[in-house]
DNA sequence: TATGAATGAGGCTTCATTCAT
DNA sequence: AATGAATGAAGCCTCATTCAT
């Protein structure tokens, strides 16, 4: 009975290990890809942040690029979670929330989200990870859905102007999209950043509300913050 | 007289030849780095498509990364003309004319501002194009100089929101830039993307107007979340 | 007990082979750089002649002029070693014995003498191996200081002409670099060599000898003619 | 009569610019050879130094070594010349004269002569230049038989050694070459030069008298300075 | 199972030489 | 006759991936 765990357990235990490190892994990867040049972030070298033999990494991912993929995954997985609760929140009656959530989901790391541009902007044509990348459209497909119907919503309300509701959310998501590359763009030199952010964000916010759009003389007092 | 010509006007004849296939070798470029990824956008390739050697780009270049900033710096200057004309246009009784004039300039061939940001990106820390990176920003920011200028007018006018002047010029810049990402962005399957970009341009022409900004204080974002 | 290795020894045993294979790498280049025209050696073809592939080996040198130095300071240090020995003899009793064992040490090889005197002109402005290159005088110097105690020995006996020590040791040099040179040379079109060789040495073991030296002041070489 | 040179004339005149021009390739060559790294100098370097196209450098000759080796040779011709008058010193009775005719003829430009040490290295299996490289050996070797003469007196008179003639030549050789490399050397940061120099060619000069070799013990008052 | 040495395709750059003007 | 733009072979180096231990 003692010193003896089942097969099973010992299996158990094995796929723990193993899972842990592959996060550590993704996770190595991560702090080199946000803290140098993406370009010279090699395999060898998360390997050894990641305090394991180059060989292993291939244990875990089949190529490099899979690595960086899984990054972008969990990352829009992530603004996924953020985004369910925020909608809770809109449907409890703040109809503003829906886009401050968005922006607050996609700034509050910047540079992470940054990252996640460069990234698919390196991988979209990879021939080797097609089915990561249609997971990757499909979860931001479904941001865009499920904001769709509180956009619908709030349009039929009245208070967002009457355009396809995508046309909301994608502007919501350009804007912050184009958010964080300001922020992190060297040709600017901005030193007061996180205002600037807060004034973005209030824009964000009241993006698209009636009255702007076409006529853009017409203005009207915010309804809700 | 006729069928003889100074040997000044051969030189000159020879230097404008140059000149074009200096241009050529530009052309050829963009038309690669547009098509497709960039890291795939090789020396060879580029004098291929040219449709010269690959010695002869060095004739025009000292390096690769010099072609590249070169067509960052033909698209910098690309928008200041058009900023310009736009200026003249809002400072003869236009206002909503400075960020439409901005706008519509960056978003006229979205795919080249979006190959410039990424190109940005990549050379941003290339030890070989210091002076042509310092002119691209130097450029940059006369934009936001010229901008300023028409936008304080309209923020004592009452018009704009009453908050530092680059704060308007950026926003402008990131919802532009967004958008451009947007634009091109393969995991939105985007099909009715200029009616789409028109309703950002709108957005962006009355962002910021007062009334729209409140309470931004209270919530600011953190660059490490 | 049998047939069972520890894994330290395992790790050992690879490092053995690793470090094997860098002197193997050192040796190809070497066996090269001296059969043929150094400029013709190219690290491809020392990965040949070393039984690997290129990128063999940049795991084992940074750049090829890591490998190159290298040949400099193995040479430099064997004959440190030499000139230890000598040192002693010369000690005991011997005082020919110091500018005989320099000369039998640089000559003992002369076709390694002269390749590394080729090497360090074509390294010494080299921006990769500050560092090697360092050391590589620091050896040489030491050799002069070695010498140096000896020489000064020999000069208050009145066995060598009274000049700055450093005068006898770097006239050493100069006549083996010569001689080494002269060795190989394939303008003349040496028979003789060894016995030309066993000249040239007797010559050095007395060169400097008092009464040989006279009135070397009223001629002066100028390093501009 | 006025205003019309003869045919003859012209083609002359013509001559004696294309030689000057050749003269004035092979010196910017020269003053770039010395003045920087060896493997630096372009043929696009030497036209713009001789301030000629780079076109017209093929039209004098047919390769770069063969600029290369013109260098050699007109410093070997020099020489040649000077040990001529300096021999006819000798036979006028100043016998020491011969082996101080060829170090000062050798340390009058020392870095000529480490050029031209450097230049045989380089090109002493190219190609393309058989029959000039001969030619310098030729030249090489007729110093040697010339000198052979008076050294042989020398011997018969008993001021020199008695070992083959050629001994004491090339001992001279050796020297004069290793002096050469001394004084440019990296590694050695020499600050008194004219001054070892002097030393160095007093030892060339009295180099192989009788007494030094085999018994080396045996010294005498050197008979002629 | 974990390792890291080995691999080689492929990128950038240089420069001697050619040749049309 | 002089020119210099064009050429492409050849060199160095990087790094994702494989595989024997």
């Amino acid at each position: 009975m003692v010193g003896k765990t089942s097969s099973t357990d010992r299996i158990r235990e094995k796929k723990k290990v193993f899972l842990a490190r592959e996060q550590k892994i993704v996770s190595a990867a991560l702090e080199l890809l946000i803290s140098e040049n993406i370009d010279r972030v090699t395999v060898s070298k998360i390997a050894s942040q990641a305090g394991i033999g180059k060989g292993t990494v291939y244990k875990h991912f089949l190529t490099k690029n899979e690595i960086l993929v899984r990054i972008m995954l969990d990352y829009e997985k992530s603004i996924a979670r953020r985004l369910a609760a925020g909608l809770e929140k809109a449907e409890a009656g703040d109809p503003g929330a829906v886009s401050k959530a968005y922006f607050e989901s996609r700034l509050a790391r910047p540079e992470l989200d940054r990252l996640v541009q460069k990234l698919e902007d390196r991988l979209i044509d990879a021939d080797d990870i097609g089915p990561q990348l249609a997971e990757f459209s499909r979860i931001r497909r479904s941001h865009e859905e499920a904001l769709g119907t509180v956009i619908s919503k709030l349009i039929s309300q009245g208070i967002l102007e009457d355009v396809p509701p995508h046309y909301h959310y994608l502007s919501c998501w350009a804007l912050a999209q184009g958010a964080v590359e300001l922020y992190f763009n060297k040709s600017w030199g901005i030193e007061d950043a996180s205002s600037l952010m807060g004034f973005i964000t209030s824009i964000g916010v009241t993006m698209g509300n009636r009255g702007q759009y076409h006529q853009a003389g017409d203005k009207k007092p915010k309804s809700a913050g």
